[in-house]
DNA sequence: TTACTTTTGATCAATATTAATCAATTTTGA
DNA sequence: TCAAAATTGATTAATATTGATCAAAAGTAA
């Protein structure tokens, strides 16, 4: 048995229980202790269940409380490239958030902010709620659970309705030919209607996307004011010289 | 047991009774004073509960971290009235779910229909998030921390784009005299919204509230089509003659 | 205030749990 | 196919938890 399955396993076990000990569920699992405590403490850190002396607890509201995308945190690249964006944000402002990994990563260089957050990413909410100085106006609409985020016409409506200083936003692919690219239209018609009704626009972008194209061309290259990344020199020329302002990351 | 189940039967102890003594909390976990006094003091770090000479006591505003609609969880009554409402509800319906804790209480008596939610309410929202068989379409604007819930005009406006085919609302004082009144307007303004785009308005109220009068007239009995109540005939009769049709649950 | 009782915090020993290490095995990728 | 990388389980040293004990501190009543 894979990590995939035991991790399921053990989240079914605890939906049953209020909390189980590393034997109980190396016996359920036919797994050993050890296995069990490793398989634990990364099902902890993704926020999905409590890690407790000798087993675990069960996770009142795991969804909104732990979220896949702190699967990135302990990517350095991407929490550099945050925290160069949420240098660009002042006390007063009013931010669009986007629901990509790397936005997500700005929640915690935000929150000795005074600003205004404009969001559809659940995850985003759930980290930024208990900041008193943070407003969160949160966008309405159809929710895609596998994506923790609102989506939908509704959702543009919301957004139309309102105009930021800025907006953060991520991009599935980036090249000076077909300029910023998708992987799903519904993610896509969130982030134009972002860089329609923000003063500044900020991609938030690593190396590996950039020259890179997904499948739903959504924005020109015009559209973004500065591409915040982590690429080198080399990479970034060509689009320096189509006139975007690239800042470095790290 | 370990300090993070203690922790939370001591503070779910704390919710029935505003304080208890490190003996009789020694008594219930089944732990020794020294351990209790142990996590009392931890758990008064955190701002959870306020320690006193020889206990704790419960704290007003505990900083919750998770959405969990703790009130009203062990409360009977709410949950009869909650039952019997969701006995209302089909497969194929829309619905409209208001803030109120006893219209949370719904979300267990709905997990096997395949239904579609509108709502405001950021615990509803947790709490249904992971029913495959439950659309949720989340209502956006400012989010009132405070209520974990979603307020203001915008979320009057999303609300209005929408017809569903009930609405099960809450209040906080209901009369034959003043009809349905609430504690604050931001609640009221979005409970009008929900009677409006409603086609059947079923109202969740025990037996306290009947007779009382809040602080904002909102809407006439005549708003309402069912009232779903634990209340006795003696109270509901004048209402019925008001032409309100009335259910009581339990 | 003073004498008395209760509660607390510190320390200690017993026990349980964990993290680190390593060899064996399986999986992955060239 | 083979070599490299990842996963697993066993071993062991390090760490954490617990309850008991007792002196110090806090509360109580005269």
């Amino acid at each position: 048995m894979n990590f995939q399955e035991r991790k399921k396993k053990i989240l079914t076990a605890l939906d049953d229980v209020e909390s189980l000990t590393v034997f109980e569920l190396a016996e359920i699992l036919e797994a050993s202790p050890a296995t069990i405590r490793r398989d634990l403490g990364d099902i902890a850190e993704e926020g999905l269940l409590i890690r407790t002396h000798g087993g675990a607890m069960k996770m009142e509201n795991p969804v909104l409380t732990g979220f896949s995308e702190k699967s990135g945190v302990n990517n350095p690249v991407k929490e550099q490239i945050a925290e160069k964006a949420a240098s660009f944000v002042q006390d007063g402002d009013i931010i669009f958030l986007d629901c990509g990994s790397t936005v997500f990563q700005m929640c915690r260089f935000l929150k000795k902010k005074s600003i205004r957050v404009i969001t559809n990413s659940l995850p985003i909410l759930a980290e930024l709620i208990d900041v008193p100085s943070i407003q969160i106006n949160l966008i309405g609409g159809e929710l895609n659970k596998a994506r923790k985020a609102v989506h939908g016409d509704k959702a543009v409506q919301h957004i139309n309705g309102y105009h930021a200083h800025k907006a953060f936003i991520g991009v599935d692919g980036l090249s000076t030919e077909n300029g910023l690219t998708a992987h799903s239209e519904h993610e896509s018609t969130i982030t134009t209607a972002f860089i329609r009704n923000a003063g500044q626009v900020m991609l938030l972008c690593d190396a590996s996307k950039i020259g890179k194209d997904s499948y739903v061309k959504f924005a020109e290259l015009s559209a973004i004011h500065t591409l915040i990344t982590n690429a080198d020199a080399a990479k970034t020329t060509a689009l320096q010289q189509s006139g975007l302002h690239v800042e470095i990351a790290g």
